[in-house]
DNA sequence: CATATTATCTGACTAAAGTCCGATAATGCT
DNA sequence: AGCATTATCGGACTTTAGTCAGATAATATG
């Protein structure tokens, strides 16, 4: 009863009955509970055909079928690929797109009403996180985006707010050199964000200069993605980066208040070198050759 | 996407994928998923017909084909309830224990390499306990038990795990006065215990005295179970211990390291009152008059 | 002791989910 | 152009899950 095993079967009985709870409560809308997962979940965007069934594991023949209710109720449409006839997507009518919006809010209202029966709603979510990491580690997808998109910005914030917490002096974004966006976009650089099922769980960017290098910035893993070896496959997408740009040398600045950070540089072929500018947080420096 | 409904709405995808998995695993072994559940229910000591009805919400009909389903396949069998004879009572027979045995080194395995799998256990464990505890909230149970059940040891493992956190001198449980267990027996006393789904998360025990009242020892709440309310329904569940046992007056200690201890006290109708023992640790006492 | 209540079982039924296979039409390949 | 491949569809079928209405036997109640 008290092993680490039976804890996690503990969670995964209490997890299941919740599960069961959420599913029968999407029948309320007096439809059996594999077309409102067809209708759901072309509303979060699978409208290929093909990806539908791959996404729900269903067979082709009931794939059909079900898109053939939905579409006798009038709740969506089907066109066929504009690049492959053969292949179909599904899209919303207007019916379908009121009707989705119905199972969101059924959704997001019983997300609510668990926060709201719950205290400790930061520790409970922070929780969450961990868990959903760890679920999904395998399916964690790292991307080229915008710096300044949304996903960017998010995991930037929860960077400077860690930095602030692990430097005793705080820190103070605007004392170090912000580097431009635009030196983190290509040409220049790149900006990498890994999500796990749309949360954006850590980054790391790669910031042209005009002398002869480029800079890592930035790399962050969120708290509850730690220990899945994140950082390692942000830094070696950064390198990949690098090498499509055609850069032959990275350097990076980092602090020892972040000791993990040291250690991942030192075991994957970095070496540290002396200072090479003059941003006040710093106190390590590192520089990797990148082959071809 | 970084807010709490859709960080809830995360974590229910992920969970909702693994439970998936998790079920049709289960599958593996040749037999429908409502006759292995009914199988695993019997092996974990469901054996009254009505209460595997119950706790797996089945109707009489579809239960009772279930179970002549496994009796076919000679894995179970039933004999009628020793008490009333139109009560049936099912129990695994030979073949049944080696086929619920290996239901459970599937599951078994399956939590252990989830574990394996990922590095932060500790981290994880904790998450888990505290999620599985948010979801049973509701299905919480107190009960009466021997002091020196396993469950109680544990809950006071645990107890004096906290206490030698919290007080900067440490604490040497044989310096405070470790009460008989017989003195939280009936008809002396009472020990409750709280338990989520077999995992125990708090108790308080009732210690009687020959001073014309009793006092009120181990006051315990896990951490993962904390904000729940549990710390007052193990209060009500020892007051009504006491009135069953005729005891009008009730007396406890604390200590003012532990303030939300006495932030509950003090809103439940307790009374500070001066020393009236001399135990070293404790340096708050109260007392309560029982109303029958 | 007669009657009501209960726990379970059986049979007849429906709905939902899933499988299998052949048909059809678009596309890719030589 | 001819042929294999691919994506989807529709029909026939099976399995699983679940409902409902008696039937039966044991127990409780007046």
């Amino acid at each position: 009863m008290l092993d680490p095993v039976s804890r996690v079967r503990r969670f995964n009985r209490a997890v299941t009955s919740a599960v069961g709870a959420l599913d029968t409560s999407f029948l309320g809308r007096g439809r059996p509970l594999g077309a409102a997962r067809v209708l759901n979940a072309i509303g979060h965007g699978h409208s290929d055909v093909g990806e539908l069934r791959d996404y729900l594991g269903l067979d082709s023949g009931l794939m059909s079928r079900l898109l053939r209710g939905l579409e006798d109720e009038g709740l969506i449409g089907t066109q066929a690929h504009e690049d492959d006839a053969r292949r179909r997507v599904a899209s919303l009518t207007r019916a379908g797109k009121r009707e989705f919006a119905a199972y969101e809010a059924m959704s997001n209202t019983q997300a609510e009403s668990f926060l709201a029966r719950n205290s400790q709603v930061e520790a409970l979510l922070a929780a969450m996180d961990l868990i959903a990491s760890a679920l999904t580690r395998e399916r964690i997808a790292l991307a080229e985006m915008d710096p300044q998109s949304e996903e960017a910005r998010y995991c930037l914030g929860e960077y400077y707010a860690e930095l602030g917490r692990r430097f005793k002096q705080g820190f103070d974004v605007s004392l170090s050199r912000d580097p431009d966006a635009k030196d983190m976009r290509r040409p220049r650089g790149s900006f990498i964000v890994a999500t796990s099922d749309t949360l954006p769980i850590g980054c790391v960017g790669l910031k042209g200069t005009d002398h002869g290098y480029a800079e890592i910035k930035r790399l962050w893993v969120a708290p509850c993605a730690r220990g899945l070896g994140l950082g390692k496959r942000l830094m070696n997408a950064a390198e990949d980066a690098a090498r499509t740009l055609r850069i032959a040398l990275l350097r990076l600045d980092t602090n020892s208040a972040l000791p993990e950070a040291g250690q991942l540089y030192r075991t994957t072929g970095w070496r540290e070198i002396p200072r090479f500018n003059d941003d006040p947080y710093p106190d390590l420096f590192f520089e990797k050759q990148i082959r071809a």
